[in-house]
DNA sequence: ATATACTTTCAATTGTTCCTGAAAGGAATA
DNA sequence: TATTCCTTTCAGGAACAATTGAAAGTATAT
């Protein structure tokens, strides 16, 4: 059943709207907070640059909080400022590639926050060997605790650098679609 | 310099602090509730049953709290009860293999969270399509919006492939490593 | 220099999530 | 059955996070 031509507008809000609450809670899962997450959707989705005052009507929301949120959004490197020619009004654009997003994202929170999870984890497991705490080492209740911490230590270490290789290129994509569709 | 024997006690409460702090970090990254990510940490770090009372005193959290969280993670199959014969107590013990941690979480909230929005994606792109909207399908501003609904399906899809191969045994695992050691 | 157009900041408010403690609920023992 | 010991539930309160709107800030045009 196809639309009439002049139902287009309503059918295009209508998907922009579900987007930008895709969007929302798809940043809810990578810890976004939810208006810096709608904002995002609807640039992306909408493919050209907004103002504020467009972004405000669109999403309801008021002018401060747009202007924050556009700003933590180009702290992120996820959003930029556009200039038009003969307009003071500044213009914001996302990114438009998709994995571009996602690398970028991924890279700042492994350094912001995986990175001194891993180095809590070492501290912990060195205050537990031998050289630190000589034989009590080998002998419960330490060395459980120092079996659990290298356990993890071990894991994380390795996706990590996993998740290295992966995020740090467009390379890391194209390896894995092989390691996908070569067995399988 | 060697800890004397004597102050094993409090180094080993310290460490333990320490990672229960640190597996709170943790489990905000993966959107799980402080006191919940604290209870587990304690739990995988002690390596041991602990019983409700046990918990309560170490954390200083009340029983209603370590009650409700603990349910939680019991749902979740990170932890399970375990019954002490002759004591009414129930007690707690945590997985101990990290990977079947990790697996067991993520398989779960792929599940809950990202299968649904796969699905809006999917329909906001059917929405856009030309047996949907005919020939304006191929004219601004549908073609953008389905432009990039699109580009972000195709790649989603393709990270849930690879997810699904990753998490769901620990073959995925096997593989990585291999993938990691083989070329670099 | 002044006015205008727009953006940023921030104190106050509102909204949300988390935690507590006491009361109700269950299950084992006497 | 009554008692004891332990767990769960949940209404109210505390802590935290997000939002607003108006005042201050900045830049361009006149």
């Amino acid at each position: 059943m196809k639309t009439r031509a002049a139902d287009l507008p309503k059918l295009l809000e209508s998907v922009e709207d579900q987007f930008v609450e895709l969007w929302n809670n798809m940043g809810t899962l990578w810890g976004i907070s939810p208006t810096m997450a709608r904002i995002h959707g609807l640039l992306y989705i909408s493919g050209s640059a907004l103002s504020m005052d467009d972004i405000m009507a669109r999403l309801a929301i008021s002018r401060g909080n747009v202007s924050m949120n556009l700003s933590k959004l180009v702290e992120w490197g996820l959003v930029r400022r556009v200039h038009k020619k003969a307009d003071r009004k500044e213009y914001y654009e996302s990114l438009a590639d998709v994995w571009e997003m996602f690398t970028l994202v991924a890279n700042q929170r492994k350094r912001r926050e995986i990175d001194p999870i891993l180095t809590t984890l070492r501290r912990c497991r060195d205050e537990l060997t031998p050289e630190a705490i000589g034989g009590q080492a080998m002998k419960e209740p330490a060395r459980t605790r120092f079996q659990r911490v290298d356990d993890l230590l071990k894991l994380l270490t390795l996706l990590d650098s996993l998740s290295q290789r992966f995020f740090e290129s467009h390379k890391g994509l194209r390896e894995a679609v092989e390691m996908l569709t070569s067995e399988d």
